[in-house]
DNA sequence: CTTTAATCAGACAAATAAATCTGATTATAG
DNA sequence: CTATAATCAGATTTATTTGTCTGATTAAAG
């Protein structure tokens, strides 16, 4: 299997949009779950580890739940991954040889730190408020 | 973790790299594995069901090994992931979201398309005798 | 005050990936 | 012919990832 993002981080990343698209500020991990269709003490998991590193805050008992611990005019998307997953896959080689830099490059060295740059900058060049709309459609489209 | 490649993948490239480079003929899993520093009995595995693929061959009892079941000016990067991790991060979301396309598309859809094709070419632009300078210079290297 | 509905902490379970082991078979070389 | 050195098939182990469960705590609402 070939994987950009594990499962974790694809569910945190889903999560996060979903909050900052809804602006409906708390929202529970049952109803997160339930509109993103995905598994919910796992998501319930995710958020948790995500109140950790300062990108949302939670709520305890009635009317408890997960919302953005910053305006989403201030998160990226590259937060998140260097959260969940952390951002090893731009520092390692594409093809897992050691040492892999410009002095003792591997055969993709060059094409690939070109495209994992960009990837980088995909993840780093926009706030989560972009993406607002696109998130709404496609959640519904769930 | 993120990861583009299985550790699977990896050595199998790794090694298929090897062999396209070492222009021995049959090499044995054992030095295969010593020259590049990885798991023998993981590599010989490796080996073994790319040999069903038809990428590599391999010649059983003393003196025996594996090598290249094809000219290295005919293979590329991307028949040996295709043989070992499969083609799906090629069609799956990058966000994980289902059924995501160009009418139900997800807030990255279009930006990592076109990095996704840019990774595929990647793969698929060169065929390995391309790479046996750098392999070796590599190899050498750890 | 009690019920209810939520997070939280931590254990637990299942699935997948990574790595190893064992014994059989095969073929070369002495 | 025998010893040796290799692949092969398949079981087994270990590690990691993914997902679930349980009980405690918390806070809102009646």
């Amino acid at each position: 299997m070939t994987v950009i993002f594990s499962k974790k981080c694809e569910y945190g990343l889903q999560a996060v949009l979903y909050l900052a698209a809804n602006e409906r500020g708390i929202e529970s991990a049952d109803d997160i779950a339930k509109n993103l269709n995905i598994p919910k003490e796992f998501v319930s998991k995710i958020l948790q580890s995500l109140t950790v590193s300062g990108i949302v805050i939670s709520k305890k008992g009635k009317a408890g739940g997960f919302a953005l611990a910053q305006d989403p005019k201030k998160i990226k998307l590259i937060d998140i991954v260097a959260a969940i997953d952390g951002l090893t896959m731009f520092n390692n080689c594409v093809l897992g040889f050691p040492n892999c830099n410009p002095t003792k490059p591997c055969p993709l060295h060059d094409k690939w730190g070109v495209l994992r740059t960009q990837t980088y900058n995909m993840l780093n060049e926009d706030t989560i408020d972009t993406f607002k709309e696109k998130t709404l459609r496609k959640v519904a489209a769930i």
